[in-house]
RNA sequence: GUGGCUGUGGUGAAGUGGUUAACACGGCGGAUUGUGGCUCCGUUAUUCGAGGGUUCGAACCCCUUCAGUCACCCCA
């Protein structure tokens, strides 16, 4: 239909608009203050890029990516997410070579998924994440931590809870992973079927089922925390003790696992549990591995990536959104095609002195324009008539005192600009 | 991908088989000569998401499809 842009996007309207550009103001001017530079990355990238990065085995890309073939029969992906174009990037201008360590990028943009439209989740999204390369210290990881729940409560979001949880490294998750499947090797015809197939490729995942029985299989599972090897651990504790002094709340869910494969240590997710389903606004971990896996020298670094949408709509539940102000200073009402002309010059004059002016398009009655004049809100109203032309004057209204006087149009600008200084 | 609910003008909606599709808001026009916000009057859907079927007759029944919405799943 030509009348219907695609499932799960949305068009933001004017009226809407400005509250894209408040977060988008917000997310700048807190980046700024932590010192995160922002990078735009392309929107497609080659989907080898995903596969690898992201993890093959992951919803994501066994399921949601949009992916087709160019005209140079290259296979390229509508970008899931961001953070692995950023490693890309990070690698592709040799970043980890000529910028102070560690690297602090942040990015807002669209994002791609094929998921079934709900609350909170379209096909076109746009995110908002932070990533910090080039490091493994755990002051890192909270300052990461720190920026994204700065950046929610400084909106003025309440109810947020911070989950936080260590998933480990390539030294001892795979003991978990054998734990985990020592654990529910007896229990396996229990769990659902996408259990049973995670119990080979990805048994972690299964801690995160909310299928009840899964849930009663996992009863008494061990958890990671006992499991963590000596540096994972230390780094966890670290973390914990950071936070604590930067007086951020958070609770440990030692059955919080990412969704993507790259995450290693630090896993966290933000929750503004009155959205309903949909209630993570905010996900992220260190990632040390992925930028070794790209092809890149083994660097450690985290990041988070935030939901603008799912933000939107929790500003909205809050009452938090900015009204819609719409006003510019001054309507020119001509009438008739003389009054017209000069109505034209003087709108531009008035511009240039940098006051927002608009005018009748329509060719309507007096009374017509000065109600749009109204719902407009402008504050005065250039009156431009048949004697005013011919006279060289305009009859300029105070909308708000609902008096006027009759001047000379080269006297238009300088009136407003005294009169509005006068306020 | 699976399942529930929904789909009437710019918006909110009434109408659930029978002549011209309520009502409200908004829009437009008017109520003394060129003056807004209040009030009053007029006007504003050849058509009920789209396509097909049943019927003498459909917005109302059936099928298909599209979309929205909620939940599962997944995630931001």
């Amino acid at each position: 239909m030509l009348t219907q842009g695609p499932r799960g996007t949305k068009d933001v309207l004017p009226d809407t608009s400005c509250q894209w550009q408040y977060v988008e103001k917000k997310i700048r001017a807190t980046c700024d203050i932590f010192a995160y530079q922002e990078i735009r990355t392309p929107i497609f990238e080659h989907t080898e890029l995903f596969l690898r990065g992201i993890g093959e085995t992951t919803d994501i890309v066994e399921k949601e990516m949009y992916t087709f073939q160019d005209r140079g029969e290259r296979s390229i992906t509508l970008r899931p997410e961001n953070t692995a174009s950023v490693v890309r990037s990070f690698l592709e201008n040799k970043l980890y070579g000529q910028a102070t360590q560690p690297v602090k990028l942040f990015y807002v943009g669209p994002m791609f998924r094929y998921d079934k439209p709900q609350a909170g989740r379209f096909r076109q999204f746009h995110q908002f994440g932070a990533e910090a390369i080039g490091t493994q210290q755990p002051t890192v990881d909270a300052e990461i931590i720190t920026l994204a729940v700065c950046f929610l409560q400084d909106l003025g979001l309440t109810e947020l809870k911070l989950q936080l949880n260590s998933v480990g490294c390539p030294n001892c998750r795979p003991a978990y992973r054998d734990t985990l499947k020592a654990f529910f090797s007896s229990k396996l015809h229990d769990l659902c079927s996408d259990c049973q197939s995670r119990y080979d490729r990805n048994p972690l995942r299964i801690l995160d089922c909310k299928n009840p029985a899964c849930q009663a299989a996992s009863l008494g599972v061990p958890e990671i925390s006992a499991c963590l090897c000596g540096e994972c651990d230390d780094h966890f504790a670290a973390l914990q003790r950071l936070l604590g002094v930067a007086g951020i709340d958070f609770t440990l869910n030692p059955r919080l696992v990412r969704g993507l494969d790259y995450y290693t240590k630090t896993a966290f997710e933000i929750q503004y549990a009155p959205l309903g389903a949909q209630s993570a606004v905010c996900g992220g971990g260190r990632y040390d591995g992925l930028i070794e896996e790209c092809g890149g020298p083994a660097t450690p670094a985290i990041g988070f990536a935030i939901g603008i949408e799912r933000v939107l709509l929790a500003l909205e539940k809050q009452n938090l959104l900015p009204e819609l102000s719409k006003t510019s200073t001054v309507f020119i009402a001509p009438l008739g095609e003389a009054a017209q002309l000069m109505a034209f010059k003087l709108l531009f004059e008035i511009r240039k002195q940098n006051i927002a002016a608009d005018m009748d398009f329509m060719g309507r009655s007096i009374k017509a324009q000065l109600k749009q004049a109204n719902r407009q809100q402008a504050r005065f109203v250039a009156i431009i008539g048949d004697d005013e032309a011919n006279s060289g004057n305009v009859m300029l209204k105070d909308m708000t005192a609902g008096t006027q006087e009759l001047i000379s149009v080269s006297e238009v600008a300088n009136t407003i600009l005294k009169q509005m200084g006068e306020l």
